[in-house]
DNA sequence: TTCGTTGCAAACCCTTTGCACGCAC
DNA sequence: GTGCGTGCAAAGGGTTTGCAACGAA
C-alpha cells in the first residue's frame, strides 16, 4: 500500500526490524507518499518543508538503514546521485537520461525468458533492468 | 577486436572523430588492452604506470570525449564511481556487489522477448541489464 | 545508567572547471 | 596567429564520519 499513514508506517518499519522513532517515520512518510523515486536530497527537502526538522546527516543515516533492512531499495542509474524506490517488489525502470525521470515498469513487462548461468561462486543478489529514455522533441 | 596495437588504435579514434593525441592514444590504449572494466582512477594509475604521464584532468576530459563520441560506454552501477566498457555491442553485466567485480553477458543469453511500450514522447535510447551477484561463500 | 539515535560540521572522494601554457596547422 | 589539447590546482556536489549531546528503557 502507498498510503504513509503513520499508523502502517510505524508498523511497517517495526516489522522491518527498524525502531520507529520521530525522524524515521518522517523520513518513511516522506518516501512512501512520494510519487517519484526521490534522491536523498529531495527527501531532505520534503523532510524539512515541515516545521520539524531532520539534519542531513539523519536522513542520509536512515536511508542506509532502510535499504540495508529492506524497507526500500537504491536505484543506480545516475552517476550523480542514488535515488529511492519505495516499491521494492521485483519492477524495472524507464529513465530519461536527460530529465533524469524514473518510472516503473512492472516485472510483467518485462520478464525474462530465462537468466544465464551464474558465474562460479556467486550468487544471485537481484535483477535491474533499466531502459533509457530521452525525449522525443530534439 | 581486442589487441591494443597502436595502428588499430589510431584508426579506430579517427573513425570515430577523435583526434588521436599521444595521450588519447595511451588512455585508448590502456582501456583496450584491459580485460576488466576500469573506473577512472585504475586508468590513471594503468596510464601513469609507463614513464610519460597523463594528468588527471585529461583522462576524465579523455574518457567523457569517448563515452560522448561512442568509442566506449559507461555502466553505471556502482555510486561511487563510473566504470569504463571498451566493447560497445550490445551486452549485459554481472556486477558482484561485494568484489565489484564486472562479468559481460552477451546479448544473446539474455534478449528480451520484447521490450514494452515507450513513455509517451520518448524515445529509446538504450537498455541496461545488470544481474547483481555475491559471493556464494559466506 | 546505558545504549541507541540525532545533529552539526568537517572530512572524503570522485568528478568537473578555470585558466594558463604549449603544440599543431 | 588561432584554436584545440593538456595540466595543475581548486572548486563542486553527493555522501560519510567523528564526536558530543540527547533520550528512551
Amino acid at each position: 500500500m502507498n498510503t504513509a499513514n503513520s499508523h502502517s508506517i510505524v508498523s511497517s518499519l517495526r516489522s522491518y526490524g527498524i525502531s520507529p522513532t520521530s525522524q524515521r517515520i518522517k523520513i518513511a512518510e516522506a518516501i512512501f507518499s512520494c510519487t517519484m523515486h526521490p534522491s536523498a536530497d529531495q527527501i531532505l527537502a520534503m523532510v524539512n518543508s515541515h516545521r520539524t526538522m531532520v539534519s542531513k546527516a539523519t536522513v542520509y543515516n536512515t536511508l542506509s538503514l532502510f535499504v540495508q533492512k529492506g524497507l526500500i531499495r537504491e536505484v543506480i542509474v545516475d552517476p550523480t546521485k542514488i535515488l529511492y524506490d519505495a516499491n521494492t517488489s521485483a519492477h524495472h525502470h524507464f529513465y530519461d537520461v536527460v530529465t533524469g525521470e524514473l518510472h516503473d515498469i512492472d516485472a510483467s513487462e518485462v520478464s525474462l525468458p530465462s537468466l544465464p548461468p551464474m558465474p562460479s561462486d556467486r550468487i544471485f543478489e537481484g535483477l535491474d533492468i533499466i531502459i533509457r529514455t530521452r525525449p522525443a522533441t530534439a
